[in-house]
DNA sequence: CGGGTTTGACCTGCGC
DNA sequence: GCGCAGGTCAAACCCG
């Protein structure tokens, strides 16, 4: 019964949608930057401490199972401002289930809370933005899981040369599926238990090849938080988590 | 009390 | 033209 009142309500703001969204749905040419972020532990645990390097906030806005894939796809919204069109749909690589997929849609028209350090969030959000929109050639990722092996590591951005981040073991890199564009996070690094010094890490390790039953309360457990320190891979490279930026061109 | 998350329903686009 | 899948919204609920 509620159906319809709500219908109504929904049949009502469906028919004046933001321009904004919109406008992204129709023209396919939004920019979008996928990020692969490879968990390899419970680096992005910190989901109470508010990660340091998150200057923007997310909010959940919805969550849909994905066809072909065991892991629900998460939608988020900047919530850092209102008026902020930044989007964000996060889920688990169906191949991989330690690895998640990122993808950043539209960038932030508003510059990123005073956090020291995060001098240039949004220059930086906004560069991987554009380097999505031009310079970079990154595969169409679209299907990411199939075109692991045709990526090219050439297509590793070297910005992040003039960040501080962990570089992942070979044997890590095994893990991405030949996949280069992958965050590696991995909490058992030395320098994340500095970082985390506040958080007592001792979070259950994440599986490369969780059982879809029970990975899947923790999947989303991961979900939540990790979105909340990687959207800002820029950020990051400078704090602790290394990665890899995969671009997604219209 | 405010912000964020969860969940169900609806709309739109695309493929067959 | 129909059906399917993806994406978004809004109300309800939960947590800090």
């Amino acid at each position: 019964m509620e159906g319809s009142l709500i219908s109504d309500q929904q049949t009502q703001t469906r028919h004046h949608p933001n321009p904004e969204t919109q406008a992204a749905k129709r023209d396919k040419s939004v920019h979008k930057t996928v990020v692969t972020v490879k968990v390899v532990a419970g680096c992005g645990k910190q989901k109470n401490e508010g990660p340091p390097g998150d200057s923007w906030s997310w909010r959940k806005y919805g969550q849909k199972p994905i066809k072909g894939s065991p892991y629900p796809r998460g939608y988020y919204r900047c919530s850092t401002s209102k008026g902020c069109s930044a989007k964000k749909q996060v889920e688990r690589s169906r191949t991989d289930a330690s690895m998640l997929i990122i993808t950043y849609t539209s960038t932030h028209n508003h510059p990123g809370p005073n956090l020291p350090g995060s001098t240039n969030l949004t220059s930086q959000n906004q560069e991987t933005q554009e380097l999505s929109t031009g310079e970079i050639v990154a595969e169409p990722k679209l299907e990411q899981p199939e075109v692991e092996d045709e990526l090219g590591e050439n297509n590793i951005e070297r910005e992040e040369d003039h960040f501080h981040y962990i570089e992942p073991p070979q044997d890590v890199t095994n893990h991405n599926d030949g996949n280069p564009f992958s965050v590696v996070l991995d909490s058992t690094h030395e320098s994340l238990g500095v970082l985390f010094d506040e958080e007592p890490i001792s979070y259950p390790p994440i599986r490369t090849s969780p059982k879809p039953e029970s990975d899947e309360y923790d999947f989303f457990d991961e979900l939540e938080e990790l979105p909340m320190s990687l959207p800002f891979t820029s950020f990051m490279k400078s704090s602790f988590c290394h990665d890899r930026i995969l671009v997604q061109p219209s």
